[in-house]
DNA sequence: CACCAGGCAAGTA
DNA sequence: TACTTGCATGGT
């Protein structure tokens, strides 16, 4: 399993390359585009962060004096945007009650413990709470997702009725705890899914590593 | 037209 | 615990 892990890491590096994640310039817009980016395309989420840099808005104390309605309008392409627009605010809320705003001073927390308090924001769940803490603050987390759960249960490494513990747990046993590492094969799996045939959902001539187990 | 996208919470059984 | 539903835009 360990081995069959770093193989795959080391295939899947070769063939794509770095992948630059996360793609933000702040560890602050990392958070904001975890909530957004909830079941939605990156490119949706990218129209509603521009929204929010044209406005000025993309800092904790202003998007925070914003109104429900405001705020919804201009997340407004990320979809479900007045769901998105609460949980925005549930989590700011929690920023500035906990850390008074300060991510350094989050930063310091421990992940464990971090991750609990996240956890108990509305709106956040694993993966957002995993992303943030990977993403944002370099916390040494594998984050899953649905193209990582599709992907295990398509290689046979995982049966589909496992829970986000256990196959986060997989990968955390089977890799040293290297933020780098965790935050490149997130990524990796990521853009193979974004490349494997959707329409099959099988081993398809047109995708990548396609003479490979997908 | 249908289906999908870097989920989550609330309701139900 | 396991399943279902609502949330919504923009691309294919």
């Amino acid at each position: 399993m360990k081995q069959k892990l770093k193989k795959t890491y080391r295939k899947l590096y070769r063939h794509f390359g770095p992948q630059g994640w996360w793609p933000a310039r702040t560890p602050f817009e990392v958070m904001v585009g975890a909530i957004l980016t909830q079941n939605t395309s990156w490119q949706n989420v990218e129209r509603a962060i521009a929204n929010l840099k044209k406005a000025r808005m993309l800092s904790w104390r202003r998007m925070l004096r914003l109104s429900d309605a405001a705020l919804a309008r201009l997340i407004r392409p990320a979809g479900y945007y007045n769901v998105k627009a609460r949980r925005l605010k549930n989590f700011l809320r929690f920023l500035e009650a906990r850390y008074s705003g300060d991510l350094r001073q989050m930063k310091k927390t421990g992940t464990r413990e971090l991750r609990q308090e996240l956890l108990r924001v509305n709106g956040i769940g694993q993966e957002t709470a995993d992303s943030i803490l990977l993403y944002a603050l370099q916390k040494p987390v594998f984050v899953i997702d649905a193209y990582t759960r599709r992907w295990m249960v398509r290689h046979r490494l995982a049966a589909p009725q496992l829970l986000y513990e256990d196959l986060q747990r997989m990968f955390m046993e089977g890799l040293s705890p290297d933020t780098a590492l965790f935050n490149e094969y997130h990524a990796l799996i990521v853009r193979l899914g974004k490349e494997y045939c959707r329409k099959t959902r099988e081993r398809c001539a047109i995708c990548p590593l396609r003479d490979e187990k997908h």
